[in-house]
DNA sequence: CTGGGGAAGGGGCCC
DNA sequence: GGGGCCCCTTCCCCA
């Protein structure tokens, strides 16, 4: 009760050599659960979105304070909001909102620990290393100083688009933003003529191919591409014990 | 209601 | 330290 089964697709018997990117091991390996041999097994506990909609994740939902939407808020040059931010670089780390160095012991990496990503975002896992560094525009935290500048590009929004003038956090962002005006699609479905502007949507399209798909219902064995349809069917009733 | 696509956000790792 | 890229996740919308 209470739990997910997630099957591992089998990415080398579908996609070709060309398409690297359709190879999805890591996202198997992303997930802060036991690796089975078959697969990996969710707890709901483990899904802090789908019961605590407090959760890091949730707050830093595109739906924040900022409308993001509208162009008229997006001129970052101007934000005055984020007066320190002005440039393309977040604030000088000699501002004393932000830079708070309590603590001297230099926190993990967890090494190519990419499976490490989402529990460092979900949940503050060893009291030991609390974060350091805090953001002045919201309450976030972060152990170096590096995430916090990361963090507070999410704030300045430097990268503007030159056609609609949305901001950016990223540059990397706005080119998949200009790729809505552009129409580029450069990442192509080995199985099908579709394709897609970003990488992750043509992951998650890959998932419509494969005979068994990702996610599985503990209770009635459907198996879905995507966790939120599987979220969305538990949610529903299916699995009223973890609904 | 369900499945899927589009778009975007965020943190981590590598160079 | 910063940029680029990776990956996952989420939200919205539509068929």
């Amino acid at each position: 009760l209470g739990t997910y089964f997630v099957f591992l697709s089998h990415p080398s018997d579908t996609l070709p050599d060309r398409y690297p990117l359709a190879e999805l091991p890591a996202v198997t390996s992303n997930f802060p659960v036991t690796c089975l041999t078959t697969g990996l097994v969710w707890d709901v506990s483990l899904l802090p979105s789908l019961h605590d909609p407090t959760s890091p994740s949730t707050l830093s939902s595109s739906q924040g304070p900022l409308d993001l939407s509208s162009p008229s808020s997006v001129s970052c040059s101007s934000s005055g909001e984020e007066d320190e931010g002005r440039t393309s670089d977040p604030p000088s780390p000699d501002s004393s909102d932000t830079y708070h160095p309590q603590q001297t012991s230099r926190p993990r990496r967890n090494s190519k620990n990419r499976a490490g990503q989402r529990e460092d975002k979900s949940e503050a896992t060893v009291p030991a290393t609390r974060p350091a560094f805090f953001c002045k525009h919201c309450p976030k935290e972060y152990n170096s100083l590096g995430a916090l500048k990361m963090h507070i590009r999410s704030h300045t929004l430097p990268c503007v688009c030159p056609t609609c003038g949305k901001a950016f956090s990223r540059p990397w962002l706005l080119r998949g933003h200009i790729r809505t005006h552009t129409g580029e699609r450069p990442f192509s479905c080995p199985h099908c003529n579709r394709a897609f502007a970003d990488r992750s949507n043509l992951r998650a399209h890959l998932q419509t191919h494969a005979d068994v798909k990702k996610y599985q219902c503990s209770t009635c064995s459907r198996t879905f591409s995507r966790m939120s349809l599987l979220q969305k069917h538990s949610a529903a009733g299916c699995c009223p014990s973890t609904a």
